[in-house]
DNA sequence: TTTAGCACTCGTGACCCTTGAGTGCTAAAC
DNA sequence: GTTTAGCACTCAAGGGTCACGAGTGCTAAA
């Protein structure tokens, strides 16, 4: 703690951003608010020259003279490192969360709405959750299917290790028959079960005997770059929910905020940077305005937290929205069901590596 | 055509919306700038007179007295029933589209991103494009797969023969084998080929030999839930691009049309509703403002066709705007989009009824 | 039937004023 | 040295007034 942070500044910081986080309405707050709020023992000039030391330091601001304080990045940043009490969910919310999440268990695509559906829902609302689906960082084949659409039509279904699939159509010169298919397929199987995608490459460089025709050739370059792809767009595209109810809140009164926060979630500027970090750090992570060096979320802050297992079958989920965010209870309702989340993935896929 | 719309009324109703929905910005059109503007041969007097008229007929409307007018909802729908000319995409504009989905025409997924960022890209831009994947109305059993993740976890891929694919864990009580739970897929696959829900339903009532396990029970009863909700939800989510472009419009200076805007998208109100409608219908349906009684659309317009078959394998594709929109333009760009995308749809599925 | 002329309407933006919340400072009290 | 009362000062927000000008609607003449 820095020396000039005595016990009665905490306190009135403290005061300060809970008050100001916790109002409908994002009104700077003044020390005879506080004082008869909080009935402090010292009186309001007291405070006011407390404020003015705050300020000094670099933790609280104010847009004019005439205008009472509010807290500035580092002042949230300070507020929550030192000063902010845990407010854990209640055994009624968690039940019922446990309880949406066992009846989609199986259904890995519902995930991702379930539990931005949850986060945006759970109080305080007024956020807009995030997550990204569970993915692996290295891709591993787990399946391979050639489905005959019609002769010349052949329906490839590649299926990962995480869970992820990727359907794609060939038309091919050569009429390819099912049971010719079956036979790829299975070879295929045999032969890449498991493996990454250079292994794939190694495969097609020397497939043995018999050599690979050149609709085989095809159907593996297919595989290949479509594990490519997926490999690259890890953090491609972010869910969200809740971003309605976020834009009733004061802070977007002028358009210019709402375009900014699109901007932020549809094409994914602000939030994707602070994804990778995130799948590699345990814990809650709290990146507070523009922390980050990114001028687009200057005024915005970010709590995410990663799912499942750090560099095995993992995503991210957490909460976005002003700066001006209820700490507390976002940060224990993100980490409340990054939790589960992982608790859930860990059933689906053992708890030993997968595979 | 009524005996009140005089030749010289339709000219100037058209020169009304043409320089109103032209301009950059919403400003009511006046008499004196459409003479100068289009060089008209009488005086503008004789306009004002003509633009009271074409007021009496419920065509046209002004905000407040000293104000150009402004188009109805019924003059624009006359507008384009009767007077605007076709605005062609040029021969390099349909280059280029069909060059860019010939790049990605086996996959399948990648379809409705790249409609949406063709339509919201192609000028005019200022609009949204949205797009529903391609889907059948009637969905039937392609392929299923089941695939052991660890012992008591199963896979269950089900592929329907419009693309659709599904995927679901499974936990067993009873380990199951990868052998085992080919040999149980491939019977799925022999007796449930091309079937639709209900016959899905009559083979588990009455299966024939040998009766089936526990095990493949579940299979099918998760199989017939998840077709179930499959084709519940044809509508339901509607993929959209060029909304921020959009959001640049004068139109959405104040934040209560932004909130509606994303209500109509996010949330699927007010276009939802209407894509049966354009699925069943053959060319461009054009719903301007509340035509259709939906409060929350009242003040935009929606430009939708289908692509693919009515009845088979379709999706429907479309723009939607304020209903200042650049109406011959949009009309062309999604003729113009989804004939092509029709085209690859017939190629993909054969030019027989999917099988 | 068309047109010139002109009064009238009404939204927009500039300007000014008042109000009141809240600070910052000074000087006295503890 | 620290705390407090008292008060001058600041500044955003809201409201009222006014001038401006774009554009219509009407009247009367062509």
């Amino acid at each position: 703690m820095a020396p000039d942070m005595t016990e009665r500044r905490q306190l009135i910081l403290k005061l300060v951003i809970q008050e100001y986080i916790e109002s409908p309405k994002p009104v700077a707050v003044a020390s005879e608010t506080l004082l008869k709020k909080y009935k402090l023992q010292f009186s309001s000039a007291t405070i006011r020259n407390e404020l003015a030391a705050l300020e000094e330091l670099g933790l609280l601001t104010h847009l004019h003279t005439s205008a009472g304080r509010i807290p500035t990045d580092a002042g949230y940043r300070y507020f929550v490192e030192n000063l902010m009490d845990r407010q854990a969910l209640t055994a009624q919310e968690q039940r019922t969360i446990q309880h949406q999440f066992y009846q989609v268990r199986g259904e890995l695509d519902q995930w991702i709405h379930l539990a931005a559906a949850v986060l945006a829902h759970t109080p305080p609302t007024h956020n807009t959750a995030v997550v990204t689906p569970p993915r692996a960082y290295h891709v591993r084949v787990k399946h391979i299917e050639l489905i005959a659409i019609y002769e010349t039509v052949v329906l490839l279904v590649l299926v990962l290790h995480d869970g992820t699939i990727k359907q794609q159509s060939l038309t091919t010169d050569v009429p390819q028959q099912q049971d010719e298919l079956r036979r790829i397929a299975q070879r295929f199987n045999e032969r890449l079960h498991g493996v990454t995608v250079d292994k794939v490459q190694q495969f097609v460089a020397d497939p043995g005997e018999p050599p690979l025709s050149p609709f085989e050739t095809t159907v593996l370059e297919v595989i290949m770059r479509a594990m490519q792809q997926i490999e690259g767009q890890i953090d491609d595209k972010v869910h969200h929910d809740g971003l309605l109810e976020m834009l009733r809140r004061d802070e977007f009164a002028e358009v210019e905020r709402v375009r900014q926060v699109l901007q932020i979630l549809e094409e994914g500027k602000g939030i994707g940077p602070l994804i990778p970090q995130a799948l590699n750090s345990d814990g809650v992570q709290v990146v507070i305005g523009g922390e980050h060096g990114q001028d687009t979320m200057r005024e915005y802050s970010v709590i995410l937290s990663r799912y499942g297992r750090s560099g095995e079958v993992a995503g991210v989920v957490g909460l976005f929205g002003p700066t001006r965010m209820p700490y507390p209870r976002s940060i224990s309702s993100v980490r409340y069901i990054s939790t589960v989340m992982s608790e859930l993935l860990a059933e689906l896929y053992g708890d030993r590596p997968a595979s």
